[in-house]
DNA sequence: TAGAAACTTGACTCGGTGAGTCAACTTATT
DNA sequence: AATAAGTTGACTCACCGAGTCAAGTTTCTA
């Protein structure tokens, strides 16, 4: 194959085009390559964010930096690849169930929580939330679903009296992505004093329900 | 003169080696630059923090970087040359007029509204905060009488219940630091909004006095 | 006012780090 | 065994500001 920007695409299950050995055009080395560069990349990025060197990638990988940009054309093709399951979907879950929580406060409180419990146990989602990697489409739809629900969480807290009336959907942004910087520039704190610091946060922002 | 470490130190007004000729044993051009190259840097790293480039400085003072070695011997000499107007002198005042306070539950407030705005107007003080630079003298007095600060407020705080009993001095310190890096990587927000949310962290962290 | 010392400076080198490339080699496939 | 696909070690490149120095300029002194 001619090296360059057409590098081939990993096997992805429902393979629309060529129906024919629907699983890969690969052969079985380079697929069993980029299998192990995927699991790799879901470990190292998923622990240390997505500026971790590819080299620590492919380490982990057992196979050269060289084939990670055979198969993925590079940093931005490999997140891409993995994005979803490094933080797409947590995030999501994260989502789904604070929405299905009735109880206004109980919500806030909830989501607030999980939020900074992933944002603490996966660095990548900082990245995500500082916008630090290529607009794909994963990353406009985490950042679309997000908007979505920190429109509804203040709102309704608004409704609800159990948010300081002068709280701004900005100001819930602010906090999130500041603690985001707090946690990839500074040290991480242990997990009782980050948990304690999530409540005192909460008690600045909530009131008490009428 | 040999260019190297051995750097003439900058005219101080109470010169002890040396007495005849008091004020400098520089050439006037020199001594012209000197001054330049200090107000350039109250400004630079006032306004930009100590990490930035020197060339900067440089050029603000009308000078070459080189002048810089010459005279200063590098950043750390330059920083420690300007450190006292632009950090210590204005910390320090917080430090003593906070203590001047006689109410508790103002005193914290002010303390903690006081240093918020230094931080968001002088991004020096985040860098002395994030201890990115050299351990001078004057550094180590300033961490140490901010942690004294520290230690009295929380203190008083808790003996007059006007804090959360399980707020700790560790947990000022963080977020003092945690707005440094927020207002160090991040992007400055508009001051209202700021000064909104010194609030909501007072809310959180504050308890009704009795 | 000339000679010498002090001073300044443009144009360099250097350093550390990680992205990205490619010619030569290895391996799967037919 | 021929061929094309795939891999890789060793490279270049870019970045960006710190720090250096030989050559030129200014001040000082006598």
């Amino acid at each position: 194959m001619t090296p360059g920007v057409k590098f081939a695409r990993v096997a992805e299950e429902g393979e629309v085009v060529a129906p024919s050995r629907s699983t890969s055009e690969l052969r079985t080395d380079a697929r069993r390559n980029a299998a192990q560069i995927l699991a790799a990349a879901r470990n190292v990025f998923g622990e240390h964010g997505f500026s971790a060197p590819l080299e620590d990638v492919a380490v982990a990988a057992g196979v050269s930096k060289a084939t990670i940009f055979n198969r993925f054309g590079g940093r931005v093709g490999l997140i891409e690849a993995v994005i979803e399951d490094v933080v797409a979907a947590e995030s999501q879950r994260i989502i789904e169930h604070t929405r299905s929580i009735p109880d206004v406060a109980e919500r806030i409180d909830h989501y607030l929580g999980a939020i900074r419990d992933l944002q603490y146990r996966r660095p990548a989602v900082n990245d995500v939330l500082l916008q630090e990697y290529p607009h794909s489409e994963q990353l406009l739809a985490i950042c679309h679903a997000a908007g979505e629900i920190y429109d509804e969480l203040v709102e309704a807290g608004h409704a609800a009296g159990v948010l300081a009336p002068e709280f701004t959907r900005e100001d819930l942004h602010a906090l999130i992505v500041d603690n985001a910087l707090a946690l990839k520039h500074g040290s991480r704190p242990p997990r009782a004093d980050y948990d304690r610091r999530t409540g005192f946060i909460l008690g600045g922002i909530r009131r008490p329900a009428r």
